[in-house]
RNA sequence: GCACCCUUCGUCUAGCGGUCUAGGACGCCGCCCUUUCACGGCGGAAACACGGGUUCGAGUCCCGUAGGGUGUACCA
């Protein structure tokens, strides 16, 4: 398989629904391949084999199918564990890799030494200075070795005071540099064997020939770590775009436990994915808020550098609103399925009719029971007269588009009422309703036998 | 604690020393259209976080303060 540069991927862990946030940084890297027709490779790093579930994995997929985005390629890091067991015994033989054995607490212990005594909760290489007959003790124990990379070139007996920095230009920050000497080495494998997200977010890049990682900014310390990695590797680091992150009008981070905001939930909430695709993008950007009609339209007009560095507030309704304005454009033919699959058989008229008025499109299923259901009128003594009088001048049918202007005139004429007090009575009984779209295009919908009986105040 | 990033109308932002009595978009308010609500059209109110510098001149450069975000995991 060969795909074309520039070669991009999103990366998410199957250990919960994609939320807004997420979205964005997908929506990111897949525009910056159609911009140049390269290519979206969609990653699952399921290496936490406890926490990734299918059924997350799977919701990811269609998530992202929905947003319009087609991945070129879709790999599983638990399907490679053999490459990075390679990768491994490579660093391990090298002495880039190498055997701790502190437990978790000892470590929590002492990080919180160093933070008490003002200095930065940095490894301290313990495990590099481990004689083989220390770790065999170790070993008779029972203790399983986690494994850490010796992160490049200082000394570890003087590593605070070193400066030690890596250093790229990246796509939306500029010059970005990251002092690997104020880092911990990270651990790569856990004592039970099994990999973090670092050394096989390296190893895939490499294999897999991405030219492009777009991800939020809380990853740029992880990048200055990573380019070490690739270094060591022997392979030349990707270009590195770190995007600013959304947070809730409140201030707080999104995170996987908002499950409202979750792409699937945005959906079933009855958003358009072009509005959740436009919101998600371009927020916290110098583009106005505005739809494309497609996800290629967006990518022309987009760029990495419009995007602002300070975090960017998300609102909800932003969403709706532009979920709105996408309905009230959107023709007959774009729609008639998905009508007919609700229930809703009305034709173009009923649409064009109704269109203005909503926000979801599910809602055109109201309207269309109101049309065409059992409605209970809401009738009162006000407005008795003029329910007599349209009675009265109930024309015959056929019924069309020229009914209601023609009978709401006999009906003045008779009453010598007009405007609101005119209207609202007729509204109430016909729909049931103070409020909705226009009566004319519906009333032959409605037809002669409802609306009798409705301005009789009877369910019909 | 330390490191990095950020701070212009309610919100997202333009602005890269004079053209800023600060521009746009969304929202808000008003008017028009409309025999309802909505849609649509037109108009209006609305901001340089604070304090010091530098400079003939600062929203724009520097320092500090405050506030926000992120990182500092055997999470990703």
């Amino acid at each position: 398989m060969t795909l074309t540069p520039p070669v991009v991927r999103f990366a998410p862990s199957p250990t919960g629904y994609i939320h807004i946030g997420n979205a964005r940084t997908a929506l990111y890297n897949a525009l910056v391949a159609m911009k140049d027709g390269g290519s979206f490779i969609l990653r699952f790093d399921d290496t936490d084999l406890e926490r990734s579930r299918a059924e997350y994995a799977d919701q990811i997929e269609a998530d992202i199918r929905w947003l319009g985005i087609e991945p070129a390629l879709i790999v599983r890091q638990s399907e490679r564990f053999a490459h990075y067991n390679q990768v491994a015994e490579d660093l391990k033989k090298r002495g880039l890799l190498y055997p701790c054995y502190e437990t978790p607490e000892e470590l929590d212990r002492k990080r919180a030494l160093q933070r008490a005594r003002g200095l930065p909760p940095v490894y301290d290489r313990a495990a590099l200075k481990l004689t083989e007959a220390e770790r065999a003790a170790y070993q008779g124990e029972g203790r399983k070795p986690h494994w850490r990379f010796l992160l490049t070139n200082f000394d570890g007996d003087s590593f605070a005071t070193q400066s030690n920095s890596v250093g790229w230009d990246d796509m939306c920050r500029g010059a970005q540099t990251v002092d690997l000497a104020a880092l911990s080495d990270p651990v790569l494998i856990r004592a039970d064997g099994t990999y973090l997200y670092t050394l096989p977010s390296v190893v895939d890049d490499i294999d897999l020939g991405v030219t492009h990682v777009i991800r939020g900014e809380d990853h740029v310390t992880n990048t200055g770590v990573q380019i070490d990695i690739f270094r060591a590797l022997g392979a030349e680091a990707p270009i590195f775009g770190h995007h600013n992150l959304l947070t809730l009008a409140s201030g707080e981070g999104l995170s996987k436990r908002l499950g409202s905001l979750s792409v699937a939930a945005l959906n079933g909430d009855g958003m358009e994915p072009q509005a959740v695709a436009a919101v998600a993008a371009l927020i916290g950007t110098s583009q106005p808020l505005e739809l494309s009609p497609t996800l290629e339209d967006l990518a022309r007009s987009f760029s990495l550098s419009q995007v602002s560095r300070a975090p960017a507030k998300f609102d909800p309704e932003d969403v709706e609103r532009l979920n709105a304005k996408l309905l009230h454009a959107l023709p007959f033919e774009a729609v008639s399925e998905r009508l007919e699959a609700l229930g809703v058989t009305g034709d173009s008229r009923f649409w064009h009719a109704v269109r203005p008025n909503l926000t979801r499109l599910t809602e055109a299923k109201n309207w269309w029971d109101i049309v065409s259901g059992i409605v209970e009128p809401d009738v009162d003594d006000a407005g008795g007269d003029v329910r007599n009088a349209a009675l009265e001048a109930l024309p015959e049918t056929p019924w069309d588009e020229e009914t209601w202007p023609t009978w709401t005139k006999a009906i003045r004429e008779a009453t010598g009422q007009k405007g609101r007090a005119l209207f609202m009575p007729l509204r109430r009984a016909l729909t049931g309703l103070d409020h909705g779209p226009e009566i004319g295009p519906l009333l032959p919908l409605i037809g002669r036998t409802k609306a009798e009986s409705r301005l009789r105040g009877q369910a019909a």
